[in-house]
This record gives structure tokens, C-alpha cells and sequence, in this order.
DNA sequence: GCTCACGAAATTTTT
DNA sequence: TTTCGTGAGC
């Protein structure tokens, strides 16, 4: 047997070794999913299957990525590199490079994120003299975005009666009309929003016979991962895609099926039986992460959803501490509660910061966290804010990039052709939109024949001068790289300048996030590999198309010891050894908007289901009797999820119904029937996604060394061990880095911070 | 064309 | 409570 197939359990290797001819292989939660499948392509490959041939599809980029590089640490070589992994936004993007020419769009297209494509909305919306107040572009996105989803073009959207009906009971008669209006202007605009990317290559497949042939030939061995969360369209096209060869591999659970507003239907992997002959399903049902009460507590609630598909998900691992549930009397105890017991918890059982994750319904939650862990030091990290390429400067600045490789989008036109001022004011733009629409031409166009349009001398003047600016960038292209050319706008715009200028707090950090953009320029330029794999592009519009599908999970510090805090969601795929479940309360979680129907109901529990199942020892779910919604004080009851839960592997001491103890915890929290505790106004220090203490002074936390101290060899130390030092006592061991003569070790310890230590000297015991 | 002040809306989840 | 957009005024 192949080294790699050793470790792997019975369905595990049973799915890893199924080669040809459909396979749907049904993942619990924690059951090693991500290992059988990066297994089952070296398996593969070692089976004479050509690289060049495998695609494998993922929703994240930071899944697309941890797969990639465990497939080339199983190989040990770089064959991997030529693997198409990715997620299915990134890999359509790249292949419609190719393949977009034949829809009519340029191989540069740009990529719509959603405030460009709520933007591009609020345009149309107006051009069509409807009310931007009640089509409001959320609304109107998110019809268009579904009708997408749904393969349904504007004029079958127009025609669908029963669409029709909901729009008129919305009273929004007109969302057809916009949406044909928003396709035609991206279109103009040489633009996809991230539906487009689906739906055109989709469509490039079935109108194209010989570019569907090409693929299909290509593609001779298809993956596709969390496929219980895929659309109507993916699905088509992973349909079209395998038709041929059928080997198509879909790794999905139903029970973490939790993202059915954007469109995907459970249905697909429910019904993959159907769609092939002779499938091969596998179930992977031994959990390897979590204790036997978590598993036990997300079996039980989970059942009491119908029409799953059957399993039974189990775990040899320690039985564990029961889950703790916990009620306060406001969000802000409950804050406090979670980071009282996360230092008390570092304390006691030796965890580290990056153990812990807290995890929320909305986003909206992570305030009093935020709040508590810097009070404590403590140092966390926020997922799935505003991500970096959406701050208003970094848009700006792109901007002018997105220009410069198609003139064609307006969205950028609009946002930089009076940035900085450059006398080009509101009349003239309007002005030219106008004009632009009766011609049907670009802006851009209008603005190099602005002499034909008869604008005043100086106006002119500001415009011909902006076009020249931009084709010299443009006349950069052939002989710089991505690189050059934006220093160069930030020169040539004075943008660099005029931020480096404002000394405000806000600009500074601003001209902060511009050298930071330009850094990641570069690095991007001089990395092998681009996100999807895609060697050696490295053109400007290679970089923008791969940056917008970028989220802020994906430039990951892994190594930094944070807590971290993110919606459930966000949290999906990922494990922790302690997890707070944060206000498991009705009209939270479950949403008030999503308990009006049974699917909605179910959905959310099978996010809580996913919350659950995240942690690997220790869990607490938290719920506050008040808390501030639209600053006012609301009352909510604790979630009925909370009585799904089976007693017996259940802590309710703190859950105020139950025995109540001398632990402090009374006055701590406001116990019963104390007045909400209104905390003294605390300066508001504006949210940041990162905080981390200043660093501890030198003074050293005294550290006994342990009775059997010895220390160990440590040649062959890595990160992740666990050690003793004599004066600084406990640590995790985050990187090792220097020579092979002199190896530094940074060093995460419990007490003292993070510190680096020079292997040759110091004296470490290896705890584990 | 820019700044300030006021009022209204917001909170479900995201590639 | 905070953020965002609008409109008046400079």
C-alpha cells in the first residue's frame, strides 16, 4: 500500500481509491474531509492521471489553498502547481480570460464586487426615473442576483408569472425593467459581477459545442467541495463539465447546508443519485475533532430536521466536558463573561490565545467582545469586516487601475475622473453620462471627442487633460509590470502625495493603506503562483481580476496568537479547541427574518449545527435577557434551540434556572433582576479588526520550572510543539527561522508573551 | 465644489 | 447607537 493511503479509516480509503465514475462521498462535520479529498488527487496522480487534468472546485480561497499545498506536501513535488484548484468564482474568471471574447466582452473584463454592482443599480435605477428610495439596490441586487442563480434571463424573468406576482405584491413592479437595464449596462461596461462569472461561463459551455468539447476534455476529473452549498448554476455547469467522462467527486454534507439566500439548493445533493448511473456513495462518519457531548448535543438538535440524508456521525474521542450554557443580564456581560473566562480558561488549562473563537449570528454582535477583550488585553482578531480592497482609498486607487485596462468601465470612470479635483465638477459628469447614453458609447469616449460635444474651454481643457493622463498609464503597460504602473499612477495622480500630506489620524492611516496596497502589488508580481495557480500572468489585469474575488479571510496571519471573533458563517470549515456560541437567543438565532418558513427554520439550525460542531473540547453557548438592537434595549427569550438540547450533556449553572453557586459570578454578571448595568461611557475607540496589546514590559512573569525539568534535544523542534522554558515557563512553539547554525524559535508563552530564543542557548523541555 | 449639520435607516448570513 | 445620505450654506 502507497505510504499516503496509511492513517486513513475504511470509507475514507474506500473513497480515496474510487477512480472512476461518479462518486458522492457525504463528509460530517470534522470527519476528514479535506484530507480524503487532497489524498484521493495524489491518489490519482500516482495513478498515471495527468495533472493538467484534475479540477477541483472550493467556495474559499483559503480552502482552494490549504487543499493545493496538502496535495503537494503528499506528492513532494511541484506537480501540484498545474492541479486547477480553486473556488468556482476565481477558476470561471480565469478560464473566461479565454473564453469571454465570444460573449462580447473584452479578455480584461473587469469584476463587479457588490458595492460596484449596487452602485451600477442606483444608476440604472435612476436613469429609468424609478425611486431609488423604494428600489432600494439591496432589494433590487439580491432579485437579480437570485434570478442569475437561477439561470433566468431578463426577459424569462419578465415573463415568469409567478415572479411576476411577487414583485407586484412588493409593490416593485419594475424589477424586470431594471434588470434587463443593469445586464446591458455591465455589459457596456465590459463587466461581470460575481453572478456573471457562473452564469457567462455557462453559458460560453452550452452555446459554444467546441469550447464545451475543449473543457470536458480537459477537465477529465472533476472535485467539487461543500457541494450541498452549490446553485442552480454551478450545478449545470459541473453537469455539462462531467457529461463525458463522469468522474465527477462531490464531497458535501446536508446538515451544514447553510447558504440558500445566495441561491444554493440543497436539493443538488440530494438528488445526486439521480443524476448519474451507478453512483458510489461513501459516508464519512467518525468525527475526529470534537468530544462525545458535542457530538452528542449536534446529533440531537440537528434531528429534528426532516428529510436529511441518513447518518450517523460518532466519535472515539473523550467524552469531554459537558457544554456550558450561560445567561447575562446584557451583550455587554455577555462580553464580559467571555473574556473573563477566556483569560480564566489560559490560565488553568494552559490554552493560548488562537484556541479560542467566538462566534455570532450577525456581525452586528462582535461589539461588546471587542470591547471586553481589550479591556482584558487580550488580543483577537475580527474576520469578515470591511475587507482591505473595499476601503474607500484602496477603491479609489484601483480605480484608476481598472481604467487604465478597460476604459470601458464607467463605475471606476465615475469614481476617479475628478479624484483628486482636477475642475471636472457634478454638470459636467452628468453632462456626459448624458451623452453617453444618447450615443451609446463609453464615457470614456465621450470624454476623448469631448471637443465634438461643445463643453466650455476650461472644461475641456480638465477632460482632455485626464485622457491624456490615462493613456500614458495605458502607453506603460507593454514595458512595465503591475507594479511600476501603479507607482506611477500614485506619482503622476499626486494621490501618494496628498495623502503623505494629511497629518489626520484618518489620513495617515490611509497613506498607510495605499504603501500597503503597493507592497501587495509587488508581492503579488514577484509570487510564483497567483491565487488559482495561474502561472506567470502577471499583468495588470490578471492582478484585478484575482484581487477582487479576495476576501479578508484570505490574508490570513495564521500563526498569530489571537482570539478570534466571526459570524458562523465565516466560521464554516474551520476548528477550535474552545468555542463561545454568542447570543443564542430568538429573534437572533434563529434570525427574526428566517422563522417564517420551515426551510428557513431548518437552515438556521443547521448553522447552529455548524456552530457546534466547530468546537473540539470545550463549548459555551451565551444568551443575554436584554440587549441593545438600534439602541434600544430589546428582551429577547433564549433560543429554542437551547431546548433541542438533550439535558444530560448540558452545565446549566450558569444558566440562571439551575443551582446557583458562590462563584462571584452573581455580581459579576447582574444576576437576576439587577438593573442592567450601564457601563460608564467608555471612549468609543473606532473598531478595528485587529487589536493587539501593547507589548509587555520586560518584567518577566516568574516561572517555576518544573520538578523533572530536562532539557530536550531541540534540533528537531517545529511549530506547534508545546514547551517549557525555565524563566518564561509554558509556550507553543509559533515558527522556527534563522540558519541551520543558528535557529531562532519565536515562541508564544502563556505568561510572557511572544519571544524569540535562540536555539543554540536556551534551555527548553518539550512538553508534548 | 466642499463642508457641516441634521435626519433617517440599519442588522442575516457572502464568493 | 452608529452610519450614511442629503441639502443648505460658504
Amino acid at each position: 500500500m502507497q505510504d499516503y493511503l496509511k492513517g486513513l479509516n475504511e470509507p475514507q480509503l474506500e473513497a480515496v481509491t474510487h477512480i472512476n465514475g461518479p462518486l458522492m462521498i457525504v463528509a460530517g462535520a470534522g470527519s476528514g474531509k479535506t484530507k480524503v479529498l487532497t489524498t484521493r488527487i495524489a491518489h490519482l496522480m500516482a495513478h498515471g492521471i495527468d495533472s493538467f487534468n484534475i479540477l477541483a472546485l472550493t467556495f474559499t480561497n483559503k480552502a482552494a489553498a490549504e487543499m493545493k499545498e496538502r496535495v503537494e506536501k503528499i506528492l513532494g513535488n511541484t506537480e501540484a502547481r498545474n492541479l486547477y484548484i480553486g473556488t468556482f468564482h476565481s477558476v470561471f474568471a480565469r478560464l473566461l480570460r479565454a473564453e469571454a471574447h465570444r460573449l462580447g466582452y473584452p479578455a480584461n473584463f473587469t469584476i463587479y464586487d457588490t458595492d460596484d454592482s449596487r452602485s451600477v443599480i442606483k444608476t440604472v435605477v435612476n436613469e429609468l426615473n424609478l425611486d431609488d428610495k423604494h428600489y432600494k439596490p439591496n432589494i433590487v441586487g439580491s432579485r437579480i442576483s437570485a434570478a442569475k442563480n437561477a439561470l433566468m434571463t431578463p426577459a424569462e424573468y419578465a415573463l415568469d408569472h409567478f415572479i411576476q406576482q411577487e414583485d407586484m405584491r412588493a409593490n416593485r413592479p419594475a424589477i424586470a425593467q431594471i434588470y434587463a437595464a443593469y445586464a446591458s449596462r455591465c455589459f457596456k461596461n465590459g463587466a461581470m459581477d460575481f453572478d456573471d462569472l457562473l452564469l457567462k461561463m455557462y453559458e460560453v459551455l452550452k452555446h459554444f459545442p467546441d469550447a464545451l468539447h475543449k473543457y470536458q476534455h480537459k477537465f477529465k476529473y472533476i472535485m467539487i467541495d461543500e457541494y450541498q452549498d452549490t446553485n442552480p448554476v454551478q450545478y449545470q455547469i459541473a453537469k455539462l463539465l462531467a457529461a463525458v467522462h463522469e468522474n465527477i467527486c462531490v464531497v458535501g454534507d446536508d446538515a451544514q447546508s447553510i447558504y440558500s439566500f445566495r441561491g444554493a439548493t440543497i436539493e443538488n445533493i440530494l438528488q445526486f443519485q439521480k443524476d448519474y448511473d451507478d453512483v458510489k456513495v461513501v459516508k464519512l462518519e467518525q468525527n475526529y475533532r470534537s468530544s462525545k457531548n458535542i457530538i452528542h448535543v449536534a446529533n440531537e438538535v440537528i434531528r429534528n430536521n426532516k428529510g436529511q440524508i441518513p447518518k450517523n456521525l460518532w466519535t472515539d474521542n473523550a467524552e469531554g466536558d459537558k457544554i456550558r450554557l450561560v445567561r447575562t443580564m446584557t451583550d455587554n456581560d455577555e462580553g464580559r463573561f467571555v473574556a473573563d473566562t477566556i483569560q480564566e480558561q489560559k490560565l488553568r488549562n494552559h490554552y493560548l490565545n488562537r484556541d479560542f473563537a467566538i462566534l455570532y449570528r450577525t456581525n452586528a454582535q462582535s461589539r461588546s467582545f471587542e470591547e471586553s477583550l481589550r479591556r482584558m488585553g487580550i488580543p483577537y482578531r475580527i474576520y469578515g469586516g470591511v475587507s482591505f480592497y473595499q476601503r474607500k482609498e484602496i477603491k479609489d486607487f484601483l480605480a484608476y487601475l481598472r481604467v487604465i485596462i478597460n476604459t470601458k468601465d464607467e463605475e471606476a470612470l465615475k469614481r476617479i475622473i475628478n479624484y483628486p479635483v482636477r475642475g471636472i465638477g457634478k454638470t459636467t459628469i452628468e453632462k456626459c453620462v448624458i451623452i453617453a447614453n444618447e450615443q451609446n458609447i463609453p464615457m470614456f469616449d465621450v470624454l476623448t471627442r469631448a471637443a465634438e460635444f461643445g463643453f466650455k474651454a476650461g472644461t475641456l481643457e480638465a477632460l482632455q487633460n485626464f485622457v491624456t493622463m490615462i493613456r500614458y498609464f495605458q502607453s506603460l503597460l507593454t514595458e512595465k509590470n503591475a507594479y511600476d504602473v501603479a507607482v506611477q499612477v500614485g506619482k503622476h495622480t499626486n494621490i501618494v502625495k496628498e495623502l503623505f500630506n494629511d497629518k489626520t489620524t484618518e489620513g495617515l492611516a490611509r497613506y498607510e493603506n495605499i504603501q500597503e496596497l503597493l507592497n501587495s502589488i509587488k508581492e503579488w508580481i514577484e509570487s510564483p503562483a497567483n491565487e488559482d495557480g495561474e502561472v506567470g500572468n502577471k499583468s495588470l489585469g490578471a492582478y484585478l481580476q484575482q484581487i477582487t474575488l479576495l476576501t479578508d479571510a484570505d490574508d490570513d496571519k495564521e500563526n498569530s496568537d489571537v482570539v478570534k471573533l466571526m459570524t458562523i458563517h465565516a466560521a464554516k470549515g474551520l476548528e477550535f479547541g474552545c468555542v463561545f456560541v454568542a447570543g443564542v437567543e430568538e429573534s437572533l438565532f434563529p434570525s427574526g427574518m428566517a422563522i417564517n418558513t420551515r426551510e428557513e427554520l431548518e437552515e438556521e439550525r443547521r448553522l447552529f449545527y455548524v456552530a457546534v460542531t466547530r468546537a473540539k473540547q470545550r463549548l459555551w453557548l451565551t444568551y443575554a435577557n436584554s440587549r441593545y438592537r438600534f439602541g434600544q434595549l430589546v428582551q429577547n427569550e433564549p433560543s429554542r434551540f437551547i431546548d433541542e438540547m438533550p439535558e444530560q450533556y448540558i452545565d446549566k449553572s450558569y444558566a440562571g434556572g439551575g443551582a446557583r453557586n458562590s462563584t462571584g459570578f452573581d455580581q459579576r454578571f447582574g444576576g437576576f433582576g439587577a438593573a442592567p448595568a450601564r457601563k460608564a461611557p467608555v471612549s468609543r475607540q473606532p473598531s478595528k479588526p485587529e487589536y493587539l496589546p501593547p507589548a509587555p514590559p520586560n518584567k518577566v512573569v516568574e516561572h517555576k520550572p518544573s520538578i523533572d525539568f530536562v532539557a530536550s534535544d531541540v534540533s528537531a523542534l517545529q511549530a506547534g510543539q508545546e514547551v517549557e522554558h525555565q524563566k518564561f515557563g509554558f509556550g507553543r512553539i509559533v515558527a522556527i527561522e534563522g540558519s541551520n547554525h543558528n535557529p531562532i524559535a519565536t515562541i508564544q508563552f502563556q505568561l510572557n508573551g511572544e519571544k524569540k530564543i535562540m536555539l543554540n542557548y536556551a534551555k527548553l523541555r518539550i512538553v508534548e
